[in-house]
DNA sequence: CATTTTTGTTAATGTAAGGTTAAAAGCTAT
DNA sequence: ATAGCTTTTAACCTTACATTAACAAAAATG
């Protein structure tokens, strides 16, 4: 698991503030883009991928919330962190309606905004992780969304899958192109491996075929006495 | 506005886990009563007012979801947090049906846990006392005035809904496109599982279904075995 | 190649869950 | 107590699902 350098970025009016505090975050390691004012802030957010917002609340023209809301619209799950004067604690209140994540009171310690950067970026990815990407698969042009049970083909109308339908080719989203192993499957969808749940699985195997059938390039294949495996054709 | 500190129940079976995550918690200002196990813990819950419960999810005789359904059955509101072991991702989804709030994977950063604390109990506090968010709800054409009981269509007059109808109403819209499993409602609402509050859970479902006919772009569907979905379709 | 084992597929069956309506039972305020 | 509601229980029907059976095809075995 190789991490790229986290991207940060920072809208702050104040130009000296600003740019000690962006040497300071660059000199712990991640990547700073500075904005200088709400109005670029929004161009920059727009062009890149970030893994983190720190938003002056105080500036000319946009303010910070204002700001927010914005990048909200457009992305609901970057951490946003405010930066505000002390003891304004009616903004504390309005952050958080625009989706804050955490507030930095100026002047503040520097080794606590490096604490909170780094406990804001690793919680949002253990949250995206137990939230809904577990149970959405891309496979080929479907969509499959196990948690709703249905699976749509290049957005169409979806098919609801039953309980069984779902787990399986969930199990077989998880080892795309890979063995998924029949034993696998039967004990942790049938929870027994004899005889007939082994029949129950292959006419499973059947139905989703169909199902996939809409997108030529999506196949399972068999492998003897081994297991499936779900391939996705370039 | 004096605040006191707020209450933690930390149920964990594990004494050494268990004890440590009690002294950072209580060393971080919550006040702390830690139970052993799943039993235990329901008798301090009962006792007692607390602002969060910490639920470890494998534990002997009776397990965090087990727990769970107990401690909503009492009290529909308490935030809910799951410790579960990391790769345990099934347990995701059962958490959610009975109202869990997050999660947390062992072994975890003791800043995220922190961080996310704070949240829950923030988020919580917000909710509860300002937000008339969660009393008003646009589903398409209607307007649920959930504090009044009252749906408009289009403006138009509007019709009273019985408390059952409300409640189940309001809980399937802060749902919205999303699933709404069985066992949440039944726990919050009618705060009992069984065989006659499930089918008396249908006949609302029904009711409802015949109010919101007035617009064809809104529906209540059911997911087979897991409860229903209110869809706005545009 | 003949035979056995595994897999592909379709259809039939039985059971469980949900949809719907109506009657019975509970409430609550008068 | 009773009128007017809400909620539960009951009954009956439909749909969804999983399993099993049956037979065909493919792959392995020897």
């Amino acid at each position: 698991m190789e991490e790229h350098k986290k991207r940060i970025l920072l809208v702050e009016d104040d130009p000296n503030f600003g740019t000690v505090l962006k040497d300071y975050l660059m000199m712990n390691d991640y990547d700073v883009t500075h904005a200088k004012n709400g109005m670029e802030g929004f161009e920059k957010f727009k062009k890149d991928d970030f893994d983190l917002c720190i938003l002056d609340v105080m500036m000319p023209y946009k303010d910070g919330f204002t700001l927010a809301k914005e990048i909200r619209e457009k992305n609901t799950d970057v951490p946003i962190v405010f930066l505000t004067a002390k003891t304004m604690k009616e903004d504390v209140l309005k952050g958080y309606k625009v989706g804050a994540d955490d507030y930095l009171n100026k002047p503040f310690d520097s080794e606590v905004l490096l604490m909170k950067i780094k406990a804001i970026i690793q919680r949002k990815a253990t949250e995206t992780v137990s939230d809904s990407k577990q149970f959405e698969f891309k496979i080929g042009g479907f969509d499959l969304n196990s948690k709703l049970r249905f699976l749509s083909f290049n957005g169409a109308e979806p098919v609801k899958l039953s309980p069984k339908e779902n787990e399986l080719l969930r199990l077989l989203a998880l080892h795309e192109n890979d063995l998924m192993p029949r034993e696998l499957a039967l004990t942790k969808i049938w929870r027994d491996d004899n005889y007939f749940t082994s029949r129950s699985m292959d006419v499973y195997i059947a139905k989703l075929r169909k199902y996939l059938k809409l997108d030529p390039k999506v196949e399972i294949l068999n492998i003897h006495g081994e297991g499936f495996r779900l391939v996705v054709n370039s």
